[in-house]
DNA sequence: TCTCTGCGGAGAGGA
């Protein structure tokens, strides 16, 4: 049976005199999770009616090796021991280890692969990875493309198609690293020439089975991966890197063991690994020692298995708490090491204890100090991802899709093969169901259990399509699709964790002095006029353009924030700069590109046909294929081509646009900028816009941190936006736009008074003044209780979970009583604080209704809010009035406020807004 | 059960 808990106790090791002479052993006690003991295999579920009892500590004796995994262990983690023994020691019963026993550390924490890998070459090479990123280089995106070959080889693809396909997808990186595409081809077909010298060998028989991209994850051992191919259900992997020796390189091996231990776990266990080691040239081949075969295969023994998960332990239990590693827990040699200057800069920077040694000048404490508190924070965030992951065994599939988090019960439509020997895969869902998921994404396809059916990671290609029921996919290796499932990612951690690196060991000493409060941002130059119309933008502009550090723009709603953003992009290319647009989301990006291109800037008109771009004076759109709106495509950067064109289109542009997340990638982390520009910077981590700072020399950043704040799992110092840090301690760099072009003088005063002192007025008395009449619109054809432009309405409702029916019923009356009275539907807007009541309302109605959230930059001439809450205004949701004052914001000429009165009574702040609003 | 956008998912290799 497996035993499963939160460690209460550790107690030292001891030796001990058995029946088969001296053996270790250590005892921990245990509170044992009653839902967590099962059965070895299958029927997880079936003891659940234990559930109700809190069960007394037990005693766990770990023997053997897996002493060293209680040395790692600590009070406050779970434990998992499977195929556990019962004992009885003295009269008090508890569990020990037998012969097939594994030991788990955190097993909710999931590693990848990869990370045992290179845990297993150095604990300081794990850490460095994870710091600093991979940065682009030759070695490895030349591997990334023989292995895609490799896997098109399995799939039955003709080499030559694949070796040019592959070479041409990654033409930007070649470009950026400065190779041509036809040296690129030559050494990729060298390297595949070895592996079709393998396959074609006779190794092969009729009865190998092949399968080419396996995607394991697993709940016992807390490891993820994706094996490169299995042949006969054996795990195989492709080096691409040198190796004259005999043997396998020791972490090779581990990499193949770890998935031969999940493969273990689904009862397809797997004796031998394969290492398919290509080499470089034909004279390392020579070097040999007499074996030509580029296939080194091991044995996979139950040894190996268990060191696996006593090394994955090692890393779940340096991440329970956050530590760094010094590299003195392996017995690696530094002095071969090649990653060793990195790792004693690190620690030198840092002031980290490191085996290597350290060198450099340790940073300020300050930044020290910053830099622990973030990568706790963001380690944090990452354990709250693995939580994410962890539903997807821990739930079942209605609980799943209850949470928006899969699409259940799909039925398969069939599948064919589609270029380059992939799969398409169609179904059909149920008519109603709806989930997070959307075209363009990542998700887990499966047979109906995505952890121990089969699933593929797929590609979303069509969802909904005119009938409403159509799911399209394509993955690498064909499955029955019956179920997708949102696939968290960590790359959003990842990315803001080598921000956070690369601002604190590369940034420059003038920006860190700034950021760090050791001086106040400093200006320069001539006032010129810009704008002529309004002071605060022209101001803003002046203060972007003078900024020596930084600027900081206040944009409060309706302000014409991207004007002015559009104006001083502008305005910093007219003097020469070289220019990063950034901003949280790829719809802030594209709506200040377009408020550019309104300018008589960057049109595609004015840009050379792609390819041909030799003035440095166009704008680039940096994103994927999916995140660019429509009309911005043109200007969208194709990665796959010639390899010096795509550089030279993207190293020319005197205007790159791209996400914060986008500015995190290999190919932005090698450009540079004068100045960077980041728009909704109040709704960004700090880290996330340390990633568009870090390319730049200057910044400024455009927010308003009285609207939503980040969106982070964990509750942390990720919650504060660097934009709200900055503007709080440097009040001078910063302006604020006070004339607002939206909302008629009714609606804007309690957002005025409440968030910004007064300070924030309509820009016209035609703004002030606007009216439904002028819609068109006799607000006497209106029921009385909507009248004003701004009103109040109970509908008596209760709210049922997240959401309330009747104020739904009510809402949908109101709406229909306005199209009735003349207002055009794609006029009116509906918004609601939880998705549920939002798709309460959906049903309902025909216009748009959203979440606050996702109203958020948009506007309606009619905006209707629903609050759900009865009773009173507890939750997270109600508790950031930020929220409130975005949805108050959003309509231009009536708000009609829908919610239970006594309620809203209930709270100081939602007493004002009632008593505004009933004025 | 609060809100949720990004991102090639992970891994690709160097002596």
């Amino acid at each position: 049976m497996n035993v499963r808990g939160e460690i209460i106790e550790v107690r030292e090791p001891r030796e001990v005199s058995t029946q088969y002479g001296e053996r270790s052993l250590a005892e921990l006690v245990i509170r044992p999770d009653p839902n967590g003991s099962s059965p070895p295999s299958g029927a997880a579920n079936s003891d659940r009616s234990t559930a109700a009892v809190t069960p007394e500590p037990t005693t766990v004796t770990l023997w053997g090796k897996w002493t060293h995994t209680a040395e790692h262990a600590q009070a406050g983690m779970e434990l998992l021991l499977t195929d556990a023994e019962e004992n009885e020691y003295q009269g008090n019963v508890g569990y020990t280890t037998s012969k097939n026993s594994y030991v788990v550390l955190e097993p909710g924490f999931l590693v990848n692969v990869t990370d045992v890998r290179s845990w297993v070459q150095c604990p300081r090479m794990y850490y460095l990875n994870k710091l600093s990123g991979i940065p682009l280089n030759y070695p490895v995106a030349k591997g990334t493309i023989v292995h895609e070959v490799f896997g098109d080889l399995l799939r039955g693809r003709d080499l030559e198609e694949s070796i040019d396909e592959r070479v041409a997808e990654a033409g930007l990186e070649l470009g950026l690293l400065g190779r041509e595409a036809e040296e690129v081809r030559d050494e990729v077909r060298r390297n595949a020439a070895a592996i079709e010298g393998w396959l074609s060998q006779g190794t092969l028989t009729e009865e190998d089975d092949w399968r080419s991209e396996y995607t394991l994850i697993s709940p016992t051992f807390g490891i993820k991966g994706r094996a490169d191919a299995l042949r006969r259900g054996a795990p195989v992997e492709l080096k691409t890197g040198k190796n004259t020796k005999r043997d396998p390189r020791f972490q090779d091996k581990i990499q193949a063991a770890c998935y031969a231990l999940m493969l273990e776990e689904r009862g397809v266990p797997a004796d031998t690994g394969t290492l398919l080691y290509t080499k470089n040239t034909a004279l390392d081949r020579n070097e040999a020692t007499g074996d030509l075969s580029p296939a080194k295969e091991f044995s996979v023994g139950s040894g190996l298995l268990d060191f696996v998960v006593r090394q994955r332990n090692e890393i779940a239990a340096m991440e329970f708490d956050s530590s760094v590693p010094t590299g003195y827990e392996a017995d690696a040699k530094c002095e071969y090491c090649f990653e060793k200057d990195t790792c004693m800069v690190v620690a030198g920077r840092l002031g980290q204890e490191s085996k290597a040694g350290a060198i450099g000048q340790a940073v300020p404490e300050e930044e020290r100090e910053y830099f622990d508190r973030f990568y706790r924070a963001l380690e944090e965030e990452r354990r709250e991802t693995h939580t994410e992951y962890r539903k997807l065994w821990e739930q079942t599939a209605a609980e799943r899709a209850d949470a928006d988090r899969a699409l259940v019960n799909l039925d398969p439509q069939g599948r064919r093969q589609i270029e380059g020997g992939r799969w398409e895969l169609r179904a059909k869902k149920p008519g109603d169901a709806v989930s997070k998921l959307r075209e363009g994404d990542v998700a887990l396809a499966s047979d109906g259990d995505p952890v121990e059916g089969h699933a593929e990671l797929c590609r979303i290609r069509k969802l909904g399509g005119t009938a409403g029921d159509e799911v399209v996919v394509t993955v690498d290796e064909p499955l029955s699709l019956r179920r997708l499932d949102v696939y968290p990612s960590e790359i959003s951690v990842d990315r803001m964790l080598t921000a956070l690196h690369d601002a604190v060991l590369k940034g420059s000493e003038e920006r860190k002095d700034v950021l760090f409060g050791r001086r106040a941002p400093a200006f320069s130059g001539e006032t010129r006029t810009y704008i002529d119309n309004n002071a605060a933008q022209n101001e803003a502009v002046n203060l972007a353009t003078r900024a020596e550090d930084c600027a900081l723009i206040h944009g409060p709603p309706g302000t014409g924030k991207t004007y002015t953003i559009a104006r001083t992009i502008r305005a910093l290319v007219d003097r020469g700069d070289r220019v990063l647009l950034s901003a949280f989301t790829n719809r802030a990006v594209d709506n200040a590109l377009e408020a550019l291109r309104e300018q008589g800037y960057g049109d595609s008109a004015e840009q050379s046909s792609a390819g041909n771009r030799t003035q440095s004076d166009y704008v680039v759109r940096f994103g994927t294929e999916n995140g660019v709106r429509e009309d911005m495509q043109d200007l969208r950067l194709v990665k796959e081509g010639e390899p010096n064109d795509r550089a030279a289109e993207l190293n020319g542009a005197s205007v790159v646009a791209a996400t914060t997340s986008s500015c995190g990638s290999r190919p932005m982390r090698e450009q540079s900028f004068d100045v960077a520009l980041v728009d909704e910077a109040s709704q960004l981590t700090e880290p996330n816009t340390l990633a568009a700072v870090n390319l730049a020399d200057r910044f400024v950043l455009v927010g308003d941190h009285q609207q939503l704040p980040p969106v982070v799992r964990a509750e942390n110092d990720l919650t504060e936006s660097l934009f709200e840090r900055l503007i709080e301690a440097y009040p001078d760099a910063s302006v604020m736009l006070d004339r607002q072009y939206r909302m008629s003088q009714r609606i804007q005063a309690f957002a005025s008074a409440e968030f910004y002192d007064g300070a924030l007025r309509p820009a016209t008395g035609e703004v002030a003044g606007q009216h439904l009449s002028g819609l068109g619109v006799d607000v006497d054809d209106l029921p009385p209780e909507i009248r004003d432009p701004v009103a109040f309405v109970d509908p008596d409702g209760s709210r049922a979970g997240n959401t309330n029916p009747r104020e739904a019923d009510r809402v949908a009356e109101l709406v229909r009583a306005y199209v009735d009275a003349g207002v055009d539907p794609d006029d009116i807007g509906v918004i609601a604080p939880f998705r549920a009541q939002v798709a309460e309302i959906t049903r309902r109605v025909d216009v748009t209704v959203d979440t606050v959230d996702r109203f958020q930059g948009s506007s309606k001439e009619v905006v209707l809010v629903s609050f759900v809450a009865t009773d009173n205004m507890d939750g997270p949701i109600f508790e950031d009035t930020r929220r409130v004052n975005v949805a108050l914001t959003r309509a231009k000429k009536a708000l009609v406020l829908v919610g239970d009165a006594s309620a809203l009574e209930s709270d100081p702040f939602y007493g004002r807004m009632l008593d505004w609003a009933r004025r």
